[in-house]
DNA sequence: CAGTCTTGCTAAAACGATTTACCTATTTGG
DNA sequence: CCAAATAGGTAAATCGTTTTAGCAAGACTG
């Protein structure tokens, strides 16, 4: 057993003192007095044997295990979930400690589950990740170990990290303003009359929110307003078909999320209309295609990396409370000042 | 310490036995001749309890931490991660096992570093991932515990998945045959003569191989053929630009991977050439955006979730030798067969 | 009826760290 | 010069399992 490899024992010997001397100056733990001399010999003989402390042991001992688990609903269906492991794994590399990802399907049996499994291996906090951000219904929470809720919120955590979805809204609508386009914007996938009381999902409705605070604080409303379920490229298209063949064309678009934006711009193609010359186009979440597009398209970022990494911040200094983090608009090509 | 967790101690003082009878009972070890009235009392109490053991004590004992280290070079610059992981992880689930995810920056110390920290945990297998598939050259192999390389391969390590790029290749020229449009085919993102002695990365040189050995099967030759070193779709774009605008227009555009047919889609669109009246298109890697295409990109898949399985199978259950996946055709509606 | 098997179980030694409670010299203080 | 303090360490318990070696009592065998 333990593969051969050397033991703290084996460092002892060879640097002829006992074991609780090496464990003690390893750890470098403060407020012990052992001679200079003896640390440099304990010292000399972990790097001649290599020594490496073996992390079960060391576990089973003190009950921290150096690990996260970072628990997500789906690893599949969303290309976000790169970016939020992307953040967390640097962030856990930095701090020393490694992360265990574990998926759940969003099964709440399941969550229980593997919540347990993840406590199983004493790790030292949780992050449960949710990839289509919502209120989460914990079905457990384990006591005593530092948990927090990444792109989503629960009642039952109080630690949690979001996208600054409102301001992201407001910051959008300033980014029309400052093009001087506010006076023809058409809002594609959100129509208030229609999906009045109808609930997206926290943080779409905080972006709604910001919109809509955007505008107000300017005065302004939207040309016309669009409503769509399904945020994918396809009916984006279909809106903008139908938005820029009528009679008096929004001289801007500003679409709920960058797949809708990509359905736009193959409307705008096919219809002939250049962006930005003609029609203006801004967006939300930076997904990895908006940097594709001819011109690239500007929009506001989901700051997934950043989230990704303050969480696990979070779980390792534990601190309460909502965290939301800056929606950085990144500027491309697709919106052109009005004359 | 222990958090207050009930222990095997607990569960055998309930069931009024040792804990060796419990662990033995629990573990379903064969040979052991318990009563029956044993298995059900300890049963109960481990039920009643709610016991469930720990796993750094198992670690520590067994030598075998039900962990597998997924080591990748960079989980960031690529969107494929995510396919490996998710299929990696959905194996070890239904194998029992958690992941570790681990990340090097491709940077050889770090590497053996990270390796050791994976030893350090008595994972009990490593996956060693690149997503950039090449040859791989590790700075250190640990004996005694299973290794594979995802997406790779490596004198150092006998065991490797990767996607059959051979036959995908083959499999592309013969999907555009069977649409009798060999006749007049461009290859776009490597040119023979150009490219001549440059290596590319092994998988790429085998798709080529295979589009090469499909050609000269059917005794065909591109049309053209272009060189471009960085395949996106800026890239692809002024290719197709380039290709499309000649004497004779080819009447199908081979494209080495689907950033590039992006390109030649945007392309397409601002010459006026209809996809796939005008122009077929066919391409490889099946990435996200294949999907959001207009008409949809009929591409040879990486299959990387699939993948990612088999690595996490052949970790668990050792076995040498290079295993090639099969990278299979998705068709959407960018070939026309020419009448 | 003595010896051997079987049945059903347990005591105790690992595994490799951390940590508590000492222990022995030597200094220091008064 | 004696008591107390300090310096420099060590022995042994502990964390929660797994596993080896073996015990006691009844059931067979010859």
């Amino acid at each position: 057993m333990g593969r051969g490899r050397t033991t703290m024992a084996d460092v002892a010997k060879r640097a002829g003192v006992s074991s609780a001397t090496v464990s003690m100056i390893l750890s470098g733990r403060p407020d012990t007095r052992f001679s200079q001399e003896t640390h440099q010999r304990v010292h000399e003989a972990a790097a001649a044997l290599s020594y490496r402390p073996n992390v079960a042991a060391r576990a089973l001992r003190t009950d921290r295990s150096h690990a996260i688990a970072f628990i997500s609903d789906h690893v599949a269906t969303t290309r976000f979930a790169n970016g939020l492991i992307r953040g967390a794994l640097r962030a856990s590399a930095s701090e020393g400690q490694t992360l265990m990802v574990m998926e759940t399907g969003g099964e709440p049996g399941r969550e229980a589950r593997t919540i347990d499994a993840a406590l199983d291996r004493q790790v030292d906090g949780i992050i449960i990740a949710s990839m289509r951000a919502r209120e989460i219904t914990l079905s457990k929470t384990p006591p005593g170990i530092p948990m927090v809720v990444l792109n989503g919120t629960s009642r039952q955590c109080p630690a949690s990290v979001l996208p600054d979805e409102e301001r992201g809204g407001r910051d959008a609508v300033a980014r029309l303003d400052a093009a001087g386009l506010l006076g023809s914007v058409a809002l594609v996938g959100h129509e208030a009359a229609a999906e009045e009381g109808l609930f997206r999902s926290l943080p779409i409705q905080r972006r709604l929110d910001g919109i809509r605070s955007g505008m107000e604080a300017r005065g302004a409303t939207f040309a016309r307003e669009l409503s769509i379920w399904e945020w994918e490229p396809s009916n984006g298209y279909a809106a903008a078909m139908e938005l820029l063949q009528g009679a008096d064309r929004p001289r801007a678009l500003l679409c709920l999320n960058d797949r809708l934006a990509f359905g736009a711009y193959q409307a705008c193609m096919e219809l002939g209309l250049r962006i930005p010359e003609e029609v203006s186009l801004m967006s939300f979440d930076n997904d990895e295609l908006a940097a594709y597009l001819r011109p690239g398209l500007t929009t506001i970022a989901l700051p997934h990396d950043e989230m990704g990494a303050r969480a696990v911040a979070r779980v390792v200094r534990p601190e309460e409370g909502e965290e939301l983090v800056t929606m950085p608009l990144i500027e491309r090509g697709s919106i052109r000042a009005a004359r």
